[in-house]
DNA sequence: CTACAATATAAGAAAATGCTTATATGCTTA
DNA sequence: TAAGCATATAAGCATTTTCTTATATTGTAG
């Protein structure tokens, strides 16, 4: 597979607001998806699909705990993406404040 | 806006092939679409169109040069994130070659 | 002012995503 | 092994993206 292909799907996964929201739990601590279900306002099917296109871009990884699937940030890179994506978010609102 | 959605509309613009070889094209340096177009195999309306999205999703910044427009990565912190999605990528791959 | 070069926009068809409802799978405990 | 949780998968429709072709815009040079 051509490497932009494999780079970008990275990207395709973490954009979209639900999957952000379950990054954004995760990113606190590992949970299970009913735990995940509780937080976030949407059906449990639809949030079984978005973490399984999670984990197969290897964004998330997964375990099981008896009856239960804990979900987890697979790679420590994932957490300074989201916290740089934050960082221009945040220079954007400032540029907009400034009326540019 | 919900902050999950313009935080996900960032990694939406960076979710596509084409849009991640511009992207590593003007990790170079800025370039005009001509120049763009000479090295992706694309139409000009269509690498036109995914310039604009990259734009609008605050990746990209453009200035006019006489005739031509110059695209340019707008914030350091999108080199960051390219390179840690490749960091990620390097990982899986050895991963991978140990069969696990 | 005209012609040309560079880029952007529009419109519509095709493909991919996303969501919903229904159902299946896999543990665990009685 | 039967019942009940927790989670995953399937199927189909609705929506969104993406690409293509055609055309418009904007600047430059003659």
């Amino acid at each position: 597979m051509k490497i932009e292909i494999m780079n970008a799907n990275i990207f395709k996964a973490l954009g979209h607001p639900t999957r952000m929201e379950i990054i954004k739990l995760l990113n606190e601590k590992p949970l299970c998806v009913c735990e995940i279900f509780d937080q976030i306002e949407s059906t449990q099917p639809n949030i079984s699909q978005h973490l399984k296109l999670l984990k197969d871009a290897d964004v998330l990884d997964s375990k099981r705990d008896g009856n239960k699937i804990i979900y987890l940030i697979k790679h420590d890179e994932v957490r300074k993406i989201i916290l740089l994506s934050q960082i221009i978010l945040q220079k954007e609102i400032i540029q907009l404040t400034k009326g540019k």
